[in-house]
DNA sequence: GCCGGTCCTGACGGACCGTCACGGGCCGGT
DNA sequence: ACCGGCCCGTGACGGTCCGTCAGGACCGGC
């Protein structure tokens, strides 16, 4: 760290927006009602998203929508990018889930293909219920917004740790000579998953059922973990 | 083919709007002047949509650093989803060429691998080249664009249908008796190809070298295709 | 009833949208 | 050179949405 400057005291400076607290635009903090509100505006820019595309998405009909004005809006959001990324950091707590589902079930013997199934339809199944959250978290994360690529590597980067660690532990035991970064390989798995997840509308298009997809995909996976073949009936 | 109705020609109506050719928003068909003035808003909007994000991008903008006017924006694209969309189209064409490289190098033996390396690098490439049309592309297929959803088919189906030749070709031939549909399978490869690509930087922040992860997905794009471990080198 | 903080909103200047009728420029015919 | 017709571009406009501000309604505590 650095030495404090001259005249400046060791102790932190009484900042009076340093905490954590909420804080509507004009700097007071929130109340029961306000709060109310706040979420109500939350929850109608979720909805709006579903139905509306992003470039359309005006705080006008938000605002509307939840009962109150525009301005009102802005009392708790600088714009709706920031609504978004609140939705978006819910969800990232909901995605937990997703790693847990990789470390707490077996990958050695037979239930190693079951838990990778398990897998493949988690991510499936967090994609379908978060999907408009989600495509506006990548289209802000390829413009380069490292606000929503925060969000976008806690949910990701968990996930990948987790079947990276399978990776490392799996590989000791059979004494592999495999030297690819294994942090590689798992977050080249996980990129396949939300991919698929993300498009598997199109998928359908192409007249692929979905369940081939999800046993094609729980193979790649099962294989490329922990090096075997797929079992026999799958 | 339908019988034709009564009284109507066998031969096709003469219909003044059922050509190919393009047209102006009142109905003209541009000269040469035309079509250049549209060239410089299509290379505009391709400029501007790197600098600004998607939600951002505004028509008086593209206009002007066109050196010309919104209203004449709007004599040659409805909005500024009509002109990504033909940027699209554009990038689409140059697509086929990932398909080349699947269907004119050699999967067996020594050079699948390298094959299977040359496949990464030239998607890595290609995302890198058209990365901000692709980003709106998704987004919009996300969204339900059936425009969109029909380039970003194009581009990956032709993809997914080269790769999937050569598995049916080499399952044959080793006589397996894997039975998961190809297509599903080459449609989650490509899948996982598309995905890393466009999000690369990502992993980077992960602090995974970007050569681990083309090594890495080499190496699954290989099992995948041909069933076999990578060669020891790799 | 009064007061202080919380909460909401009407109203406003400004930006951008999408459209129209009009004017200016280019070209071929005479 | 002149002219008519067609191609091309634009100013201007009503409308929507943005983002801000001052002011008023509400709600407890005293």
């Amino acid at each position: 760290m650095l030495t404090n400057l001259p005249g400046v005291s060791a102790t932190e400076p009484v900042d009076p927006a340093d905490d954590d607290e909420l804080r509507a635009a004009d700097g007071r903090v929130p109340g029961r009602r306000g709060r109310a509100t706040r979420q109500r505006l939350l929850e109608r820019t979720a909805e709006m998203l579903q139905t509306s595309s992003y470039r359309d998405l005006k705080v006008v009909d938000i605002a509307r929508g939840a009962g109150t004005s525009p301005a009102t809006f802005y009392q708790y959001f600088p714009d709706v990018e920031a609504a978004i990324l609140v939705l978006g950091e819910e969800m990232a707590r909901d995605g937990a889930a997703l790693a847990e589902l990789v470390r707490d079930h077996p990958w050695k013997g037979k239930g190693g293909f079951a838990t990778s199934t398990a897998l493949v339809d988690g991510v499936l199944d967090f994609w379908e219920t978060h999907r408009s959250v989600l495509r506006v978290v990548d289209l802000a994360t390829g413009e380069g917004d490292l606000r929503f690529r925060k969000i976008r590597t806690r949910l990701l980067n968990d996930l990948a740790v987790a079947l990276s660690e399978v990776i490392t532990g799996l590989r000791a035991e059979r004494r592999s000579a495999d030297d690819v970064d294994p942090m590689a390989t798992a977050g080249v798995l996980v990129s396949m998953l939300a991919h698929v997840a993300a498009h598997r509308y199109g998928f359908e298009f192409w007249g692929i059922r979905t369940d081939d997809t999800r046993r094609s995909m729980a193979r790649i996976v099962y294989t490329t973990v922990t090096g075997q073949k797929p079992p026999a009936g799958a």
